[in-house]
DNA sequence: CGCGTTTGACCAGCGC
DNA sequence: GCGCTGGTCAAACGCG
């Protein structure tokens, strides 16, 4: 199945934002995104749906409009199976890339210390903890977040206090740190920082093991901000958890936990999850309704004047 | 007023 | 020793 988005006020940014969430609840709403809503196109729409129309033009321009539309969400198909095929060939090449280096290391037989973050983090904490026999697992989340979403936000089902924020050397973007909201008694803590290659993808790196079941309420898990500052996110989106091992396909495809997934099935995945997350919005689904509904109720007079 | 975020100060590791 | 950098602390702040 193909999910037709020609009626989706969405389709400008859904067809293409791979940001999804396997967990998302009925009760998440999913909104278009602000900067949508008072996009110029948006508008148009708008003024289009509540005009006084003349029926046959307008259903003429709004089989046009489906006509490209669907058109549109055919090449957008074509560009996340390129896309797909692209990310698992890249993906291919850094695991034989990290085997290779690590077959090197081994021979060589030194402790591998990585340059990366997760490495100065665990040397920090080894010295924090000097009766540690293990190492704290450590583990990095890439989530894509909607271009316009400048929020530093990670919905992992787990609640966060924030105690500190830096600009790092090698990335203008701001580093975040979290603690559990449970410590000290969860020692989990995690960095979020915005890819310097990709602003539009949060990097999440998580050390240590909860010693607690998620939190019942995963949309509140991180407080955006002084409550006030909520409003900057500019509209929902949805978040991939990569975290949790219960991992639906989807997730197992985009986590390339498995290799075995073609870009046809990975694409499947992917549209049909976006079919039922917009489809389980009440919200969403009843703004549809209610524009067609109105749109309709003047282009099919049931009583046609005489 | 309580709670969580913000942000400047502080600390420790590292390289020169 | 000094400066740079990442990580943490804690007082100030703001919102519900």
């Amino acid at each position: 199945m193909v999910m037709d988005l020609s009626f989706s006020p969405l389709r400008s940014t859904a067809s293409l934002d791979l940001n999804v969430n396997p967990d998302l609840r009925e009760d998440e709403l999913v909104v278009p995104p602000k900067e949508y809503l008072e996009s110029a196109e948006f508008m148009e729409l708008q003024r289009k749906l509540s005009e006084k129309p003349n029926h046959h033009d307008e259903r003429g321009e709004l089989m046009e409009e489906m006509d490209r539309l669907s058109t549109e969400n055919k090449e957008l198909s074509q560009m996340i199976t390129v896309m797909c095929e692209n990310y698992n060939s890249l993906r291919k090449q850094m695991v034989d890339f990290v085997n290779e280096k690590k077959r090197k290391s081994d021979q060589s037989s030194t402790q591998s210390s990585s340059t990366d973050d997760n490495g100065s983090w665990n040397k920090r904490l080894k010295e924090d903890d000097p009766g540690a026999i293990k190492e704290p697992k450590i583990s990095t989340v890439y989530v894509k977040t909607h271009p316009f979403d400048t929020s530093l936000i990670v919905k992992d089902g787990y609640l966060w206090r924030k105690y500190g924020q830096k600009v790092t050397r090698d990335n203008p973007s701001p580093r975040a740190y979290y603690k559990c909201a449970l410590a000290p008694s969860c020692p989990v803590k995690k960095k979020v920082q915005r890819s310097i290659e990709d602003q539009s993808v949060i990097v999440a790196t998580y050390e240590g093991e909860h010693t607690h079941p998620m939190e019942a309420t995963p949309s509140s898990n991180v407080r955006s901000g002084s409550a006030g500052s909520a409003g900057k996110q500019g509209g929902r989106t949805m978040t991939m958890d990569l975290t949790r091992s219960t991992t639906s396909r989807l997730n197992k495809g985009m986590l390339g936990r498995t290799m075995d997934e073609t870009p046809q099935q990975l694409q499947q995945m992917l549209v049909d999850h976006m079919a039922s997350s917009l489809t389980n919005d009440p919200k969403f689904t009843a703004a549809i309704a209610a524009a067609f509904s109105e749109n309709m109720h003047e282009g099919i007079n049931i009583n046609p004047p005489h």
